[in-house]
DNA sequence: GCAAAAGTGTTACACGTACACCCATGC
DNA sequence: GCATGGGTGTACGTGTAACACTTTTGC
């Protein structure tokens, strides 16, 4: 394929297993206190090695579909759900990450909007975590949920990833609750709604949300496009 | 491998080709201005597909290497030269990448020091090109170099990795002559140097670079670690 | 009317930018 | 001495943080 210097012979040898995995993140209602916090789904391992442990959903790459597609496959296998934004996270590839084969894992990113969460498959080998409480996970997964955990919080600081966790129309309460829950800070809600109304992919709508206890709070769409890395840059 | 819904057959059917390619940054002298500008080592395809056509040094993967390690492995065996600063980019696997076989290519970038650079080895079927104007390359490496090109000055503007193109004692000037190269923009001397002075990992040393035209600027030393990316996290 | 959330106004402060100015060296 | 790059001082504008204040609804 390549022309390399290297020993071509190895090649064939050396062909390690390739893999997809996805860490997904929802917003469900705390247990506790009800305000909104970062859930993932997780699967049972059904045969060694780490039989029993909690691992992200993954699987094998088929011939026919692109890496993401894979990604969104595996996630709509394993929890029925439909992803509003998916992103490369990072290619997995230490040489002692399985104890039985040489794996590269291909990871992925995934968030997907609470009304679609709340009807998630859920069953004894599917359940979702709190996604700071996930216990001992199989293979270096703990580490990829913590990298996925820091690219999330750094996506939603300086990047346009929160409205993905909400429907098309929000008020700015909501975008606020979600930084709040993936940031776990409080913020000002003067100094939120000026900075989010000021971001030019806000669109101001003239609806309103009706139905609340208090003020009915304007509602906003987001007309933006998600992406700067190679498989959503082509999309206009 | 993994517990998956999917079906297991097929996993054997599909097993698409795994390489490492790897863009390489350097600085260079310009031939017209003297000025500092951003040089990539480019490998002449000599089979086909894209015979003849200018392509990103690659490799596969052995057996008993990391990712970054066969990146570091295919830097050293086409250009002969260690670098400084090594970053996975992406992981790149649409379809219809090659139009003989599937192939997924894992990329990453590198930056190697100037002093290094100029000793690189250079022949008919290896030479460097300015970033700005490789041409028209195989594959899809085009696109590939631009995303790095573009993470290069992301990374530049907002992380520490300027310093890797330096040695190891450095002037406030040289640090800028990098930034100007980069990001291809001219920055004040004054305001610079205060910034850069202020940043914890930059330690003024007590040393002054001697034979200069001018007055002699004081010497600079980097003392921070690059990393935020798993394959550079656990290195203390 | 009162509680609670939506939304506006105002001020202070940190930080980047622009640019005038002084310093040290080679020729 | 003078040209040139190294280095300091200072004023301005922009954006964020803090917080007081007004508006609008449900009960």
């Amino acid at each position: 394929m390549y022309s390399s210097s290297a020993n071509v012979s190895e090649r064939a040898v050396a062909a390690p297993t390739l893999a997809i995995s996805t860490v997904i993140f929802a917003l469900r209602p705390s247990e506790s206190s009800g305000r909104p916090t970062l859930w993932i789904p997780l699967v049972r391992r059904i045969r060694e090695p780490f039989k029993d442990l909690w691992a992200l959903p993954g699987g094998p790459l088929t011939h026919n579909e692109s890496l993401q597609d894979a990604a969104s496959r595996n996630l709509r296998e394993t929890t029925g759900l439909a992803p509003s934004y998916v992103e490369q996270l990072y290619a997995f590839g230490g040489l002692h990450r399985s104890p039985t084969q040489r794996v590269v894992s291909i990871v992925y990113w995934a968030l997907v909007q609470p009304t679609e969460a709340a009807l998630a498959d859920e069953s004894e080998n599917v359940k979702w975590f709190r996604a700071d409480k996930v216990g001992e996970l199989a293979f270096d997964h703990n580490a990829i949920v913590d990298y996925a955990l820091w690219r999330l919080r750094n996506k939603l600081a300086y990047g346009s990833v929160a409205y993905h966790f909400l429907g098309e129309y929000f008020t700015l309460a909501e975008v606020r609750e979600v930084y709040e829950a993936v940031l776990d800070t409080r913020l000002d809600p003067a100094n939120f709604g000026r900075q989010l109304k000021s971001t030019p992919e806000i669109e101001e709508t003239g609806e309103y949300l009706q139905g609340g206890k208090h003020r009915p709070p304007r509602l906003y769409r987001f007309t933006g496009r998600p992406g700067l890395d190679p498989d959503n840059r082509s999309t206009p």
